[in-house]
RNA sequence: GCCGGAGUGGCGGAAUGGCAGACGCGAUGGACUCAAAAUCCAUUGUCCUCACGGGCGUGUGGGUUCGACUCCCUCCUCCGGCACCA
């Protein structure tokens, strides 16, 4: 059957572009510039490829041919993101190993994506959970381990530069823990005791803190995966508990992940979400004595950012979980008690439900130390321990939180802040003031009459000079809990030695690799998967002191060494995600994470482009660009931020507006669309919807809409029997067409805009089909602008056309150039407008000068008709496109 | 509550201070056909008008400008994120 005919054409074309390998990229060849576009990897899920994945992946493509195109040397690979919890779970369910079902899953989505004629250079897939590649994951978790943050510096340094500053001095050696031994000298430390001091400052480090336990999934989350007090896989309750548990240091990177920000081309609210999670607060601690010691405590220090508000602080509030709050006075001992076992009762998602206030008295007093004023020491959960001290100075006047709960518990309410420009006795009105606005101090000796920003800064500044206080910043972001009680992720190369410390396997030892179990369940208790591998677990090492630090190696041959228990978590999935950009460059390479000069040329300045889903907000992209940092950091990338371009593209609801699922039966099956109508009508429709980064509903008719244009094309270019119906000679109209297409259509693709590149690739087919028709090096110029939205039509088409002089294919063809010259027309229509409404249109030539198309406009019948014979006052002419006459 | 984004025909959307609604979908009428599908042609913001033509029109109200979908302010609605973070 004649006609444009995708079932035929795609798979031949497919097989072509792999055994020509025409997308392969040489990384070696850096004389010309690089182009980096990549797409965020999927989880190969057993659900196969849903229509969101091909949205970004089309995109991409096309600028990835699109750059090919323009003399670019491009990476542009794909990969699997495949440890993590569901194919654990399905493989649980299902009784056979994840390993298998992993790769069954990869192999689905490899087909998909070939399917779809993507340009991948599939020679530099990465596969997570391939030894070949965590061990490198596991090499950077070494980095991690062996590297400490110098705040001087704002730096991740070697563990051993920080060692060599506690033997010369230059840094004091802290006290840590109930340490007895002699202080100053690193020498005199223990092994034991040097471990644990190091554990301090490296960037990992175990720690026993509250963590979110899920009893559903049997394991513990970061923050991040907590959405609403639940899993974010699987939705299941997630509870706080105290866990000994793998951290990243990810706070020490806060001020730098902060900063980076702002270079960044990525969307305004992406940042912001960054920003928000990061959460940098400027303001002041301040130092509260206790009128009577209690326990170990004789004062009481609070973080707040409004230090000018300090003379309306009437009591004072810690956390449950404050230690103070385990010292009350004996006679509210009884009442603490209770309420610290009321607030522990309360899950994270009930106290978000109700934010109704509760407390009680702890008996305790302290002295206000601006005014020596004695006032309460409260306990609430509205106060957290998480954040800033775990203690708050409360003042009621000015705080929503404080006011309700001073109004419930009847505590003194003084006001500091009168509105601006308001200020002075009877002049402030609390009831036109909104509780946390700023305005002027008043009430407050110190600072009285100045406003809020000024009376920041000079009460901070006195405040350091009693030495009550001092300026300081505060932020939300918590440290990154690394560990999984899974069996599906990467082992930790750290072995746990007899005298409690940890101590890293050697470099030599990786890839520690995943212990063959029959039995991968979770235990049903905290203890991970792993406890299962008896003869994994328990090895004999020899640890080595590199002078300061120290390293194990396994001990096989018997006898050797010390006893030693491996670690038995695993790495969350996000650890495999943090670096796999780099992997792609150079997968092959087993001497090095990725070659120096390799990862200098593509990621000198990092990612060009990068397209994936929203949902990695403060996940994926927080986590790789703290990771990227601390190699940056260490030398080992050459640049301090990872993705220098980021898209989020927008979710593909149902044809019903509503967002895809199997409940509501609206979900599009990419495969049944590339059966139905191709894939390149699927690439084209899903890149015609609308904006990129915009969320659109589906429409069937719409991938009928795209599918007729190339059936358009094709009948433009083929008679029927498909034989090319070329002119000798293009007519000028089509000509100047064809050149207002390749300037508007590269202009539209280097700003993502594909859906105005394909409308104005159906106007120029239009204006073919109107006319008498078009000669083969025009066709081919068209076809190789159509090119990377639908690439197999226009290689078939390209391919009947060409004949013989065919290149292997089109995508070898380099981007075609306009003639500028072409795009002018001679005489060009202006509107003519009086008074600043269209009232008619003149033809001038397009070079007119203001005095020429004035003369144009006014000798207009219909201008004249609304002058009404009035002389213009004002004339505007804006050069080819309009003149504005005003009366 | 706070932060970010967006409001344009029946629908998806276009227009980077200069002719609002490109392109596509849908709809209506017509051609081809025994008929249908496919295809092709025409019309398609809205109101007034037989028509020529004109009025109105980009969530609301104001402002800046010769000129505003576009810039500024007010309010409304929707979407997304965060949320007792002191």
């Amino acid at each position: 059957m004649p006609g444009y005919n995708h079932a035929a054409i795609e798979k031949k074309w497919q097989a072509l572009w792999a055994s020509h390998k025409v997308f392969t990229t040489n990384i070696h060849d850096h004389a010309r510039p690089k182009y980096y576009v990549l797409d965020m990897f999927p989880y190969p899920s057993g659900q196969g490829l849903h229509v969101g994945h091909p949205e970004g992946y089309t995109a991409t493509d096309i600028i990835a041919r699109y750059k090919r195109a323009n003399g670019f040397n491009v990476m542009h690979p794909m990969g699997w993101d495949a440890f993590g919890l569901p194919a654990e779970q399905y493989a649980i369910k299902n009784n056979v190993h994840p390993r298998e079902t992993t790769a069954k899953n990869i192999n689905r989505f490899r087909e998909q994506l070939q399917a779809i004629g993507f340009s991948y250079d599939w020679s530099r897939e990465v596969d997570t959970t391939d030894p070949r590649y965590y061990r490198w994951t596991q090499w950077i978790f070494l980095k991690l381990y062996d590297t400490w943050f110098d705040e001087s510096q704002q730096k991740g340094r070697p563990i051993r530069e920080l060692v060599e500053e506690f033997k010369t001095g230059q840094r004091p050696i802290p006290q840590i823990g109930n340490r007895q031994s002699a202080m100053g000298n690193w020498d005199s430390l223990s092994p034991t005791e040097q471990r644990q001091l190091l554990a301090h400052y490296r960037l990992a480090y175990e720690a026993e803190v509250p963590v979110n336990w899920c009893p559903g999934l049997g394991t513990v989350l970061a923050n991040e995966e907590v959405i609403d007090g639940k899993s974010e896989v699987g939705g299941f309750p997630v509870e706080r508990r105290p866990m000994k548990q793998w951290m990243l240091r990810i706070t020490a990177y806060a001020q730098r992940l902060l900063a980076g920000l702002h270079k960044l081309d990525w969307s305004d609210s992406l940042k912001e979400m960054q920003r928000n999670w990061i959460g940098r607060s400027e303001g002041a601690e301040v130092t509260f004595k206790l009128s009577v010691v209690s326990g170990q405590w004789s004062e009481l220090t609070v973080f707040t950012t409004r230090p000018d508000t300090l003379f309306g602080a009437t009591y004072m509030v810690i956390a449950p979980e404050h230690s103070l709050a385990n010292s009350p006075a004996p006679e509210q001992a009884a009442e603490v008690r209770k309420y610290q076992k009321y607030a522990a009762s309360r899950s994270d998602r009930e106290r978000q439900e109700d934010t109704s206030k509760t407390g009680a008295f702890t008996g305790l007093y302290a002295i206000n130390p601006v005014n020596n004023k004695q006032i309460p020491i409260w306990v609430s959960d509205y106060v957290l321990m998480g954040y800033g001290t775990g203690a708050i100075m409360a003042v009621p006047a000015h705080d929503q939180r404080d006011h309700e709960f001073a109004t419930k518990f009847n505590l003194p309410i003084i006001q500091v802040v009168a509105p601006r420009g308001n200020a002075g006795p009877g002049g402030a009105s609390p009831e036109d003031h909104a509780l946390e606005e700023e305005g002027i101090a008043i009430n407050s000796p110190w600072i009285d009459g100045l406003p809020t920003p000024e009376a920041k800064k000079k009460i901070t500044a006195i405040l350091e000079e009693k030495n009550i206080g001092k300026k300081t910043i505060n932020y939300k972001l918590r440290d990154w809990l690394f560990s999984r009680q899974r069996y599906w992720g990467e082992p930790f190369p750290i072995v746990h030695l007899a005298d409690g410390t940890n101590v890293a396997l050697s470099e030599s030892e990786l890839p520690v690799k995943l212990p063959e179990l029959e039995d991968f369940k979770p235990t049903g208790t905290i203890d991970p998967p792993l406890s299962k591998a008896k003869d994994w677990v328990n090895v004999r090492v020899d640890v080595k002191d590199l002078g300061g630090d120290y390293v194990a190696h396994l001990d096989t041959s018997g006898g050797g060494g010390q006893p030693a228990r491996r670690e038995l978590n695993t790495m969350p999935q996000w650890a495999g995600s943090c670096w796999y950009y780099l992997r792609y460059l150079d997968p092959s390479d087993e001497d090095n994470f990725v070659a120096p000069t390799i990862e200098k040329y593509w990621m000198g300045n990092g990612v060009d482009l990068y397209v994936g889903g929203v949902e990695h907000a403060v996940l994926h992209l927080l986590y790789s660009r703290f990771w990227h940092k601390v190699l940056f950091d260490r030398g080992l990338v050459s640049s301090d931020e990872p993705f220098r371009k980021l898209v989020n593209q927008g979710l593909i609801l149902g044809e019903d507006g509503q967002k895809m699922s199997k409940s509501r039966g609206n979900v599009i099956n990419p495969d049944d669309v590339i059966a139905h109508y191709g894939a390149d009508s699927l690439r084209m429709f899903e890149m015609f919807m609308g904006p990129l980064d915009q969320v659109k509903p589906w429409s069937t008719a719409g991938v009928e809409g795209v599918y007729r244009f190339l059936q358009r094309v094709w009948r433009n270019l083929f008679d029927e029997n498909d034989a090319p119906k070329m002119r000798p000679e293009t007519p000028p109209d089509i000509l100047r067409g064809l050149h207002r297409l390749i300037k508007k259509a590269g202009e539209d693709i280097e700003r993502l805009s594909f859906n105005t590149a394909i409308a104005a690739m159906m106007e120029f087919n239009n204006l073919v089909a109107k006319s008498e028709g078009i000669a083969a090096p025009e066709a081919i110029t068209f076809l190789r602008v159509l090119e990377p939205f639908a690439p197999h039509f226009a290689e078939e088409a390209y391919h009947r056309i060409a004949g013989a002089a065919a290149k292997t294919s089109i995508s070898q063809l380099p981007w075609p150039s306009y003639d500028a010259a072409l795009l002018i027309d001679a005489t060009v229509e202006i509107p003519v407008q009086v008074n600043g409404k269209l009232r008619s249109r003149v033809s001038v030539p397009n070079d007119a000068d203001e005095a020429t198309a004035v003369a144009a406009a006014l000798a207009d019948a219909e201008v004249q008709k609304f002058l009404a014979g009035k002389e213009p006052r004002k004339k505007i002419f804006v050069k080819g496109r309009m003149v504005n006459l005003v009366v």
